[in-house]
DNA sequence: TCAATACTTAACCAAATGGTTGAATATCTA
DNA sequence: TAGATATTCAACCATTTGGTTAAGTATTGA
């Protein structure tokens, strides 16, 4: 019973637990770039870089707009909703715990 | 340089990228459970079960206390806050993805 | 003390990951 | 048309992952 919202989720945290991918998520987020920009800050060959965002754009982290021999990379960030989503779930359990250590300091307080 | 937090989320993500380990954190964070308890609901050895807690607390998103022979697994969730903020970082780029296209359909005020 | 219980560890295996280099493809430009 | 540019693809390699089975280690309890 493997649903295709367990098999997205395998893919977004799966691209996401490299250091070099995520690095490319914080290019593309600030502004479209190509596979050659991408490239230049990582001491490794394009053919890895590109496998990188294969990986990305699989994860559907990052959409691709080819124009001609260039291709233009920009987030794709609505399947990183899901992720957030997955993660949140037990952003209660250790806001509770953080928040009975807070009472313990300092009583009387508001948030959110 | 690979910092101790790029590693953390490394180990956090790649945790994560994984259906069985992701039902395990489920499991743990409804209540403490034994390696048996863990075991029980998945087509699979307990030595496979046993590997899937320990990269989960490697990733120190689970914690065991060992009593005798028993080994109970709780939730850890302090390791997951860093992995959620990573990702909500790019949250306000998909709300202003939805915002934008929110205004071409009602166009009732301008921003930047 | 002896066997059952609750686990982990070790050795193994197939498949996936993350990199390489070199060739292929397609496009732009002189 | 030829050559440079942008990128992918294919083949390869070492390491990691996710599973197995079998053996090892404590611990419990009769």
């Amino acid at each position: 019973m493997h649903h295709d919202s367990e098999e997205a989720l395998d893919r977004v945290f799966m691209a996401l637990a490299d250091k070099t991918r995520r690095q490319i998520v914080h290019l593309v987020a600030e502004k479209e770039r190509t596979i050659s920009e991408l490239s230049a800050p990582f001491d490794m060959s394009m053919a890895a870089v590109s496998k990188h965002v294969k990986i990305l754009e699989k994860a559907k982290i990052l959409q691709r707009r080819v124009d001609g021999r260039i291709h233009y990379c920009t987030l794709a960030p609505e399947q990183l909703a899901p992720a957030l989503d997955w993660v949140s779930i037990y952003r209660n359990f250790w806001q509770q715990r953080l928040d009975t250590l807070d009472d313990l300091i300092t009583p009387a307080n508001d948030n959110t």
